[in-house]
This record gives structure tokens, C-alpha cells and sequence, in this order.
DNA sequence: TCTATCTCCGTAGCTTACTACGGGTTCAAG
DNA sequence: CTTGAACCCGTAGTAAGCTACGGAGATAGA
């Protein structure tokens, strides 16, 4: 019927051509049809499937969650609980991000706020004298060493 | 005097002795003297930088950023209005971030919240419905396509 | 039919920040 | 002096998500 080529597809999406290519290595779309002489063909339903992929790394899931959803969503003894967990743990996982990122925020702005700026000499510079480790400014919560604690696996 | 091995250094700060190599090699620690039979000994100005470091990865600077920071530590043309303005600049990259998270947040609660759950079918699942681009929820800001912003370079 | 544009494929490279490996030295304690 | 731990080095691998390359074959419009 309404067949595309792999440009059509990408471009309908908003993804560059190798993207597909990558995303069906890695089991994201299906193999698609051939035409005679070798060159892929995508249905509507491919389509949806790229859009469903791109929609659902908007709301930050990983190609590899994205693989697991569809595979949910694709079997028929997954149930409505399967892919809200799924979901949940995200969403906690994308609140711990925010408040890392909102801790680094704080001290930062107090430090850029803190700064005398211009041209003062950098050895009078708040910042560098706070990462230094001599904390010149108000107490701020003591850096929560994100490295270290993402590092223990 | 109070000189030290790799080893030592690393675990004073925490990190693996390959970091410390590594931060050698891409030219955040300088080269430091050596044992007459090869072996690094650090001082604990070296210490310092390598705290330095950690304390600028904890508030969110890269690699590259801290490279810039320490190369205008150690210049002495720099101003701290130099280093306020890479600080400035890491702090609104930093901001950007959390409003891109929290619009993931927010569509991804309000998805879990409108999930039905429990035993139904994924074919009732209205977390599928909305990543499929029927949105049945109420409306929410229309996902801001952010791997197509960042593309753009 | 000609030709310009697609598309094919496998593989390599990019980014960030490390971590691991392995075979060979060196160091320090006993 | 011996031994075991620490250290040396260059290179390769990891994760995530693509992007690029290059030479050959397919396709579509004039």
C-alpha cells in the first residue's frame, strides 16, 4: 500500500537515516520489507513505531527501556501495572536527577552571586577559593559527592 | 618532603589510581617527579589540585570546564570576572537541565497518576496511549522534543 | 537510456569519564 | 637478599546514542 523508503520514514520523523538503520540493529524496529533490488520499505506501522521511540525518549526513557516497553506493550501477557512500574521507576530516577542538579544549582549560584566578578584579581575570586576547599561563603550543603555515590555499583 | 605515591594521592581523594593516571594524561595534573626507578611522588599541592577537580565535578563542571578553570587559576591575566563567567555559563546550562527534567517529570507523574495499573490490559494502558500520541490524559505541555534541540549545533 | 540521487553494507569514530588488562619493573619490609 | 605488594606503560573496553565513510548497486525522472 503506502509504502516508504527509509528516507521518507526519517525525514516524516525528524531523525537522521542511520538512526533507523541503528535503531533496527539494535531491535527497536522490525527488519522491514524489501523491494526487489534490497531497499527498505516501511509501513505506517513502522512509522508509529519510530514515533512511539521518540516520544518516549522525550519523557527520558533509555533505548533499552524503550526496547523493554515495546516489548511489553507488544506481548499479550504484560498487564497495565508491568509498564506503570516501569514508568514510576523512572520517574523516581528523573526526581533523584533533579535534586542532584538542584543542589549543584544552589551552591553554584551562591558562588557566581558571591563573586566580587570583574576585574578583580583571581586570587580574591569567591569561586575558585570555595573549590579550593576554603569555604568562603555562607555554609552551603556540603557537596553530595555525586561521583562517589554513582560510582558503587 | 611529604611526598607521596600515586596510590596514596588516590586514595586521599578518593579515586581509583587509573584516575589519577588518567587525569595526568589529559592534562589536569601536571607530570609529576618521579623515583629514580620510574615511580610517580605527588606533593600535597598535587593533592590539592586533584581535590580541586572533585570538588569542581561536584558541582557540575566537565573535565574540559575544569581544565579552563584551572588554566585561569594559574594564568595571571585572568579576572575573576573570567571565572564568574564560566560559572554563569555552567549555571544556566545547569538550569536548562532542570527544566528540561522537570517537564520529563511532569508528564511522566501525570501518566502514572492516569495509569488505570494493576492486572488491566496494556491495551487499556493510557501510559501506551499517550507514547503512541493518543493523548487521553488532560493535556500537558507538548513534549519539548528535546533530542531535536540538542541535535542542532 | 542516461544520470543524478538514493540506498546498500559493515565498520569505524565520536563524546565523557573513566576502568581494566597484562607483562614487566621497582620498592620496602623482614 | 628475598618476596610480595605496588607501580610502570600502552592499549582496549565500557556505556549511550548515534554519525560518518566509502564503494558498489538500485531507483526514478527526463
Amino acid at each position: 500500500m503506502n509504502a516508504m523508503t527509509v528516507s521518507k520514514l526519517a525525514t516524516a520523523a525528524g531523525v537522521h537515516i542511520e538512526t533507523v538503520r541503528f535503531y533496527e540493529r539494535e531491535g527497536l524496529l522490525p527488519k522491514p520489507e524489501r523491494t526487489s533490488g534490497g531497499h527498505r520499505l516501511y509501513s505506517e506501522h513502522d512509522a508509529e513505531r519510530l514515533r512511539f521511540i521518540q516520544r518516549s525518549k522525550d519523557v527520558g526513557f533509555t533505548l533499552k527501556e524503550i526496547h523493554e516497553l515495546l516489548f511489553l506493550r507488544d506481548s499479550n501477557i504484560a498487564t497495565c501495572g508491568d509498564i506503570s512500574e516501569v514508568a514510576a521507576r523512572k520517574l523516581a530516577e528523573i526526581e533523584g536527577k533533579i535534586a542532584l542538579l538542584h543542589q549543584m544549582r544552589n551552591h553554584l549560584k551562591e558562588l557566581v552571586e558571591h563573586c566580587p566578578g570583574g576585574a578583580a584579581s583571581v586570587k580574591d575570586c569567591n569561586i575558585l577559593q570555595d573549590l579550593e576547599g576554603k569555604s568562603c561563603c555562607e555554609d552551603h550543603p556540603k557537596g553530595v559527592r555525586k561521583t562517589v555515590g554513582a560510582r558503587s555499583k
